[in-house]
RNA sequence: GGCCCCGUGGUGUAGAGGCCUAACACGCCACCCUGUCACGGUGGAGAUCGUCGGUUCGAAUCCGAUCGGGGUCGCCA
């Protein structure tokens, strides 16, 4: 080794000891008569001090940010007075012997050793300087450490890694498909996975009753902010189960990995709600449960009222729904029509404030303390009796929306959680974990004007409701599950069909023909006529969860090499084009429009040059 | 695919028709400095304002296109 110990590592009882260090120069700090290196590996940072009389001067002086070097010296500690609090290696400094360069640096593009705002394309040019940055290095070493965990707990509940091909069969739901030409086979293509979904089923058949693997899979649709076209996902499957062990499972991990990593409360238990009743509190299947602002239906209340707005909704099957925003009563009349506007924003033809001024129970408000476009409709006592039907005291604000369960839903969901940032109502240091069941089977998809699986198509259907999967689509209730944390979606899962009829079923709902069903799925078919045990598992996004740990908004973070919004690699390129002799051995020939893209590509790269 | 935001020395920002021969901070280079740790001091170099085109007597600034990055809706079983 170039070095006896970390930088990081060395501390006051090592003082006397002759050590080598290698790693980078944090920074250089010259006083002219003494030069300071601050030195870094990754284990930390330690200060080392040359003089004019050591053999290292002459190279501290020359040398500079981000060059690599090689010290030899002996721990002392520091002057009395001039120690550093701030740093774990501050009681101590390395007094040069020697300094070796091992390698020279130029001025790097954005400060490493700083934590400064860069555009993060320029990160993402030079993400191996990125990562060399505290930030990162903290996230990639967290997530080293979740997955460490994970392959422990996982082993430690007697699962078995199995890794799965990444080289598979298209399928024709779901995700758009990243495809791989085939050399051998002239016009056929493999298809990366969505996730291993079919291969662990066909391990369940296979009797490899508890299977796990930290999965890569790939989806080529549009990305976001905790969207890449790959990412990682604990993909996790067992037999002879039911949804609640699988639940139990889960929750089990995260209590650890919430243990294990420390520094956030997590509920002791988490709760577990319907998606009816998801929907019917927060207007979302994935809800931020750390804050309130839920949703009341006052349909009732408003029933016999002259507000036509209202009674008009109610008549064509619509709701009243509102939700009460705690010290909402502050909010100006700009504030309020800003809130107005995201509700137009997301299909309201309005959006009915109520201000409750004062302090106090609403009992016996005045019209004085009431503030409200539609107070020529309501009585001071009506509105109060609204107000305190969503839990409202003096000083805070109803917002009311009226319609079609699927918008008011939306709305109050969108201004909750909107609201809740505004006003700072997300406990930073909470992970609000829930879990949201019985999911409908099948959604409408008016595009392609037929239904679609809500989870996948592998979803068991409720039992009770397998009679009307033709018949009634809609009203299924599946044996799918997600794992919601701070409204974010980390996990989602399903008890599998495990019946050749079933399944055959739910493709029939979905449309497909006896022919392509066989085609597409003929083998899943064939082998739950063999034998197929009950299973069910659940896929844990990894890099939502390292995330979610990290205290990061984005899982571009906790990623080593991310890729941009549109699928791009800043740093190697990709993709690119590929030589003619290539697409040949491939059987590809691009079309006019890809070859007219190229072009116009390779003109303006010339430009460039 | 729709809508929105951003693009100015190496980095982050300011500049919003003529005051710009483009400002500031950090960084960089040189010199000075023996106890700093975001060291300090003095001096200096460095951008024609993403690209192309247009409007104008005059464009970093206005308009259009385009490229790149980001957000969002669609999409993501």
């Amino acid at each position: 080794m170039l070095k006896s110990i970390g930088c990081g590592e060395v501390r006051a009882e090592h003082a006397g000891a002759q050590v080598t260090l290698a790693g980078w120069v944090h920074r250089r700090r010259d006083h002219g008569g003494l030069i300071f290196l601050d030195l870094r590996d990754s284990t930390g940072l330690v200060q080392v001090v040359a003089f004019p009389e050591d053999a290292g001067f002459a190279t501290a002086e020359s040398v500079r940010s981000e060059y690599v070097v090689q010290v030899q010296g002996e721990v002392a500690r520091r002057k009395e007075g001039t120690e550093n609090a701030d740093l774990p290696t501050g009681e101590i400094e390395v007094r040069v012997a020697s300094l070796r360069v091992l390698n020279e640096a130029e001025t790097p593009p954005f400060p490493v050793n700083q934590d400064t705002e860069v555009a993060e394309s320029t990160r993402l040019r030079y993400r191996y300087l990125d990562l060399r940055r505290e930030r990162m290095q903290r996230n990639i070493r967290l997530r080293h450490r979740v997955v460490h965990l994970i392959r422990n707990f996982m082993s430690s509940r007697d699962f078995i890694e199995v890794e799965t091909p990444v080289l598979g069969l298209a399928t024709p739901e779901g995700a758009r498909d990243y495809l791989v030409p085939s050399r051998v086979h002239p016009g056929s293509f493999y298809a990366l996975p969505q996730s291993p979904q079919q291969w662990k089923q066909l391990l369940m058949v296979a009797g490899v009753d508890r299977y796990f693997q930290i999965a890569r899979c790939y989806r080529d649709e549009d990305l976001r902010a905790d969207r890449q076209p790959e990412f990682t996902q604990l993909d996790l499957e067992m037999a002879f189960v039911e949804q609640e062990d699988i639940l139990r499972l889960t929750e089990d991990l995260y209590q650890h990995l919430a243990a294990e990593v420390g520094g956030f409360t997590v509920p002791a238990e988490f709760p577990r709600l319907t998606y009816a009743e998801c929907m019917e509190r927060f207007g979302s299947d994935k809800p931020d449960l750390r804050y309130g602002m839920e949703i009341t239906d006052l349909t009732n209340d408003v029933r016999g009222t002259e507000f036509q707005v209202f009674t008009r909704v109610i008549e064509d099957g619509g709701r009243i729904r509102a939700i009460a925003v705690q010290g909402g009563a502050d909010i100006s009349r700009r504030g309020l029509d800003a809130l107005t506007e995201v509700a137009r924003e997301n299909g309201a033809s309005g959006l009915v404030w109520v201000q409750f001024t004062g302090e106090g129970p609403l009992d016996g408000i005045t019209a004085d303390d009431i503030k409200t476009p539609v107070s020529r409709f309501f009585s001071p006592e009506d509105l109060a009796g609204l107000g305190a039907a969503c839990g409202a005291k003096r000083g805070d604000l109803l917002l009311i929306a009226a319609g079609a369960d699927a918008m008011t839903s939306r709305v109050l969901d969108v201004l909750r959680r909107q609201l809740a940032e505004e006003r700072g109502l997300a406990d930073p240091d909470t992970l609000s974990f829930l879990f949201v069941t019985e999911f409908p089977m099948f959604e409408y998809d008016e595009d392609h004007e037929r239904w679609s699986a809500v989870h996948h198509l592998f979803t068991s259907p409720f039992t009770d409701d397998l009679g009307i999967v033709e018949s009634d689509p809609g009203a299924v209730r599946s044996h799918a599950y997600d794992l919601v944390c701070n409204g974010q979606e980390v996990a989602s899962g399903s008890i599998r069909i495990h019946s050749r009829d079933v399944q055959m079923s739910v493709l029939r709902a979905l449309g497909l023909s006896m022919d392509e069903a066989m085609l597409k799925f003929g083998h899943m078919l064939e082998a739950f006529t063999y034998g197929a045990p009950p299973h069910g598992g659940i896929a844990p996004g990894i890099d939502r969860t390292v995330a979610l740990f990290a205290r990061e908004r984005d899982i571009r973070e906790v990623i080593a090499f991310p890729k941009t919004k549109t699928a791009s690699d800043l740093l190697m390129g990709a993709p690119a084009a590929v030589t003619a002799e290539q697409l040949k051995e491939v059987h590809v020939d691009l079309n006019a429009a890809a070859r007219e893209h190229l072009a116009k590509q390779a003109s303006e790269d010339e430009v460039e040059a």
